[in-house]
DNA sequence: CAGGTTGCTGACCGATCGGTCAGTGTAGGC
DNA sequence: GCCTACACTGACCGATCGGTCAGCAACCTG
C-alpha cells in the first residue's frame, strides 16, 4: 500500500525527489555498493529511516532514481523504430538521443558503468532490452564486428565523457560545446553502419 | 619489512599472483567497494586473514593489482613521446595502445570506471597523470572542444566495449576481431586531431 | 475535541565490513 | 634435535551496513 497512498498525488513529491536527486548524485560518483544509506541521508539532512520510509530498501531507491530515465528513453526508441528507416531519421535520431545523454548522465554513467554489478535489477534489465532495441535498430542482426565495436564505442564513450572524463581535465565544457562535438563525432561513428530493415 | 623479505624472490610469488588475479576480476566485475576481502578469499580457497597476510590492506591489494598495468602504460607512453611525431608514429602508437587495453583491460575498467571513487589512491593519481600525457601528446594543450571530446570517446568507448559490452551482446567477439575493427575506429576518431608539438 | 493519516525519527537488530593478533604447522639451516 | 622464517589460519575487534519498529509531532476531517 505504499505506492500511491496520496489523495492529493501532483504536489507532495519535494522530499522524494530531493532524496533521489541526491542519491543519484551518490550512486554515480562513488558507485551503488559504495554508498550508504546514511550517507544519503546526511548529505540530505534526514535520517537514514526517513529514507527507509520514502523508499522501501536500497534498491528500490536506485530503481526509482533510475526509471524515469529509461520511461524517457523507451519513448526517444519507439518514436525512433517509428520512422522510416533512412539516413536523415538517423541523423535526427542521434541528436536526439545525445540531448538524452545529456539530460541524464548520471543516470547513464550508472548503467553503463556499473550495470554489469547490478544486473540483477528490473530496472537494469529494462536498460539493457532498451539498449538491445537501439542496437538493433541501427543496424539489424549487428552483424559486422565493426559495427558492433562502432556501436559500443559510440555508447560508452559518451557515457564516459558525460560524466568521467573531466576527471583527468582541468576546465570542463560547456553544455552547448559537448553537445555539438558529440553530435559531430557519433554521427561520424555511425554513418558507416548500413540502414536495416528492422528485424519485425 | 613486507616488501622483499624473500632471499629467493623469482618464484616465490604464486599465491600473491593468484590473489591479484582474482581479486581484479571481483574489483572489474562487482567495483571496489562492492568486493570483500572475505568474497576474494572464498574464490581464491584462503581464509581472509591469509590475504591480508600478502597484502598489508584492501587498498594495498587494489594497487598491487593495477600497478604492473601502469609500468606497462607508462613504457608505451615514453616511447610514443621519444619518436618524431608524424602520422605514421601516431598510428604505430594506436595499434600498440590497443594491443595494451586488450592485454589489461579489466584494470583499464577500473580505472576508467571506477577511477573517480578511488581518488585518493596513489595508482589512480599516477594513471591520471598518465593520461594526461597521453592527451597532450596527441593535441598539444587540447585545444578544441572537439578534439577533447574525440579523445575522451576513444578512450571510454573503448574501454567500455573491452569490459561491459559484452553484457548485452549475445556473442562476444574473438580478440583478433576486436582489436582490427578497434584499430579502424579509434584511429578514425584520433584521426582529424592534428599533431602539435609536445609543450616545452 | 477525538481520531486518523503523514512525515519523520531514535533505538535497536543481526550480519558483515576491514583489520589485528596470537598462534599453528612445516620446511630448511645449523 | 633445535631454531628461525614463512605461509597460513581462527578468534576476535569496533565500526558500519541495510533494515525493522514503536512512537512522536503536526495536520486534516469529523
Amino acid at each position: 500500500m505504499q505506492t500511491s497512498p496520496l489523495p492529493d498525488a501532483p504536489a507532495r513529491q519535494t522530499a522524494r525527489e530531493e532524496l533521489k536527486t541526491i542519491a543519484l548524485r551518490q550512486f554515480a560518483s562513488v558507485g551503488f555498493a559504495g554508498t550508504s544509506l546514511q550517507q544519503i541521508a546526511d548529505a540530505a539532512g534526514y535520517s537514514k529511516s526517513s529514507v527507509l520510509y520514502h523508499f522501501a530498501s536500497k534498491e528500490a531507491l536506485l530503481e526509482a532514481t533510475l526509471t524515469p530515465a529509461m520511461d524517457t528513453l523507451g519513448e526517444i526508441l519507439d518514436r525512433f523504430v517509428a520512422r522510416a528507416p533512412s539516413r536523415s531519421s538517423q541523423d535526427a535520431f542521434v541528436v536526439e538521443f545525445i540531448d538524452f545523454l545529456l539530460a541524464n548522465r548520471l543516470q547513464v554513467h550508472m548503467f553503463v558503468n556499473q550495470g554489469q554489478s547490478l544486473q540483477g535489477m528490473a530496472v537494469i534489465q529494462r536498460a539493457n532490452g532498451l539498449i538491445e532495441t537501439l542496437a538493433q535498430s541501427l543496424c539489424g542482426e549487428m552483424r559486422t564486428a565493426e559495427e558492433r565495436v562502432r556501436f559500443s564505442v559510440a555508447l560508452g564513450g559518451a557515457a564516459y565523457m558525460l560524466s568521467a572524463a573531466e576527471m583527468w581535465s582541468t576546465t570542463p565544457l560547456s553544455d552547448d560545446e559537448t553537445r555539438a562535438a558529440l553530435v559531430t563525432v557519433v554521427s561520424e561513428l555511425l554513418a558507416p553502419m548500413q540502414l536495416r530493415p528492422v528485424a519485425s
